[in-house]
DNA sequence: CAAAATGATTAACACCGTTAAGTTAGTTGA
DNA sequence: TCAACTAACTTAACGGTGTTAATCATTTTG
């Protein structure tokens, strides 16, 4: 299994599980659709990778790699440890709703998934809590922020995030409230929650 | 379909559904295995409810009941608002980690599921927030907390609560944090957002 | 040229939700 | 009493799923 990652098959084969991730959603995604697709058996597709699980960690990965490029992307585009943390935060909410199944698969998957992701690539998502926390970190620093713990308060933004992100993409949180309404209450709460003096709340 | 609910079998069905939830979990959760377990043919489920969602409706009906029972006995625990809040919090997370399944079925679910939950059920539902946004108003009241939208805030208070409850069961967070010490956070967390004066910091 | 490796296939297994048709027993009404 | 009807349940089947084993060409290698 996962030979060559460049031996022609195996990248159609990816290339054609995400257009049907993004597509059809990953509930519909299955191998014998996927070779339906390209003109091949569905056996085939065990030729390049062991089994679902691998093929679908493939996609996580591509979805990690991507998260990445956006939180990236939000946290350079600024010096300031507060505009940064709340850039991050607005890029992965916006992730979230914008490519709901990579969230899905990365973020929302049934634990027994998540169990066998390989290790290495566990390491590699968690740059993504790092970013924040070095923001967080940074804030420290400069004084703007308090936090005993700027890992613990990392993981308690991203559970604000991937709350925000999981009940409104499902449709579950109160449709009184819109979208923009509801991004925009998760992250100041998450910067007020961070900083020294709450009182300037022009986030 | 769904006749009298105490026809005997389908009472038995239900029973045997939530059994094998509760052990096997959702996605070991089948048709065909209700119905060996109970010693019927599969088809004899769909005399008394019409498909699968039907039987997981009725299930996360329990659920919802589940955990309004839970809220309603940490809303009761106390009179202070801010207790109130506290121990509702507590003990919702308890019942996301504690009741896992039942959790998945009620919140974690694919969104076409939940969109098929019938609207007057979605209404019991929205009894567990209420009640948190009502404690939020009397603190409000009581010139302890501050929101702007209690409603709002409650909705927050439930995002940051679901992405712990998620994030901790699926093991996805950090493992340097007990899970104790990630539900302190999390709670201490929603009640210093709304407190006038966050200096009293004794959660 | 024969042997071995490569890349793909078909057939099959054991599941899944669901539908249609059939069976069996019990009740009702003329 | 006996035919008609109804309720409760079953069997068979459809189309779908992930996955394995065996097979068949084709190409590469010794």
């Amino acid at each position: 299994m996962s030979r060559d990652p460049d031996s022609g098959l195996q990248r159609i084969i990816l290339d054609t599980a995400r257009q049907l991730l993004t597509t059809v959603g990953y509930a519909q995604l299955s191998m014998r659709k996927i070779a339906n697709k390209i003109g091949y058996s569905a056996t085939s597709i065990y030729l390049y990778y062991g089994n679902k699980d691998e093929l679908v960690h493939a996609l996580i990965d591509e979805g990690v790699d991507l998260l990445y490029e956006e939180l990236k992307a939000a946290n350079e585009k600024s010096k300031d440890p507060l505009e940064r943390l709340r850039d991050m935060c607005v890029a992965y909410i916006r992730f979230g709703l914008d490519r709901p199944e990579y969230y899905e698969i990365m973020y929302v998957l049934h634990p027994e998934y998540i169990t066998r992701y390989p290790a290495e690539k566990y390491r590699k998502a968690r740059r993504n809590l790092e970013m924040m926390a070095s923001a967080i970190t940074d804030g420290v620093i400069g004084g703007k922020f308090e936090s005993t713990d700027p890992v613990l308060s990392a993981n308690m933004a991203w559970a604000q995030l991937h709350g925000g992100v999981t009940l409104l993409s499902s449709e579950r949180v109160d449709k009184r409230f819109s979208e923009d309404t509801l991004i925009r209450a998760s992250c100041s709460q998450i910067i007020r929650s961070l900083l020294v003096n709450p009182k300037s709340v022009e986030v």
